[in-house]
DNA sequence: TCAACATCTCAATAGATATTGAGATAATGG
DNA sequence: CCATTATCTCAATATCTATTGAGATGTTGA
C-alpha cells in the first residue's frame, strides 16, 4: 500500500453511497452480493449509479467482482482494507505506543468479542 | 463514530496534502507541530492553503490545535483515528475472523515490532 | 504604539465529481 | 433466434472542492 493507493482508497470511501456499499459488503462476508442486491440495499439506486460507484470501488482495490450467470457478484477486498488500516496507522507508535493501542483493542475485540473488552 | 463523522474523516483523508499532513502529524507524536513547520514539510505550501486544509482536518476531528505564542500548534487526534479504524472494520468478522486478523496483526506489530510478525 | 511575524479569512476562478437518462453489451431459457 | 434479465457505457449537466492572492487578525518585543 503506497500513498497513491491509500489516496484512491480514501477517495473511494469519502462518498456516502460508496462507504455504505463497502460496509454492506464487509458485513456480507467473503461470498459477496450481486450488483442488483446491493442497489436494492442502497435505497434502490439506479443501475448506472451503482455501476459507477462499484467500478470506482473496484478500481480503488476495495472490492472484487466475478460474473455468476447473469449477475455480477461484488465482495469486499479484506486485504486491501487491512492494508489501508496499516498505512494509516503505520507510524502511530513513534515512541508512544499508548496512542494506537486503543485501535488495536477495538479491532481485536471485533474479532474476539468474548475476550473481555466491551466493544465501546 | 457515526456514519457522518466517518464520511467527514474519509473526505478529509482523500486529499493528497491533507493525507500527508495527517501522516506527518501522526509521526510527529502528541506534541504536534506548528502550522508553519507543517507548511514547510508540504513543499512550502502557502499559508492560506495550509490554513484551508488544517481547518478542514480540524473540522473533521482528525487534528487538534492550540495556540502557543505566535504559532498555532496542530497535533494528530489519535482517538479519532482509532475510532475510524474501528468503524471501517466494525463488522469485519461476521463469522469469518480470518478476514480481519491481518489488520489486527499489522496494527499490533506497529506497536510491538519485536513481537514476531515481520511487518508485511 | 509600532514593526515584524504567524496565521486566518474572503472572494474569484479553475478543476474534479456525482447523477441522470438513453442505449449498448452479455447471459439465459424457450 | 428472440425476449427477458442484469449490468455496463456514454454524454450532458449540476454541484462541490482546491488554489490563489490580497488583506485582516492576533502576538510579541522594543
Amino acid at each position: 500500500m503506497d500513498e497513491k493507493q491509500a489516496l484512491d482508497a480514501f477517495t473511494a470511501l469519502s462518498q456516502e453511497t460508496r462507504l455504505r456499499i463497502v460496509r454492506f459488503l464487509v458485513a456480507a462476508g467473503p461470498e459477496g452480493s450481486a450488483a442488483g442486491e446491493i442497489g436494492q440495499a442502497m435505497d434502490g439506486a439506479s443501475s448506472s449509479r451503482m455501476s459507477f460507484h462499484l467500478s470506482h470501488l473496484e478500481q480503488a482495490g476495495l472490492v472484487l467482482s466475478r460474473r455468476e450467470g447473469r449477475s455480477i457478484i461484488y465482495s469486499a477486498a479484506y486485504p486491501a482494507l487491512s492494508g489501508l488500516v496499516e498505512f494509516l496507522m503505520r507510524d502511530c507508535c513513534q515512541g508512544h505506543p499508548e496512542v494506537c493501542n486503543p485501535a488495536v483493542a477495538a479491532l481485536s475485540s471485533c474479532c474476539e468479542p468474548a475476550k473481555g473488552a466491551s466493544h465501546a
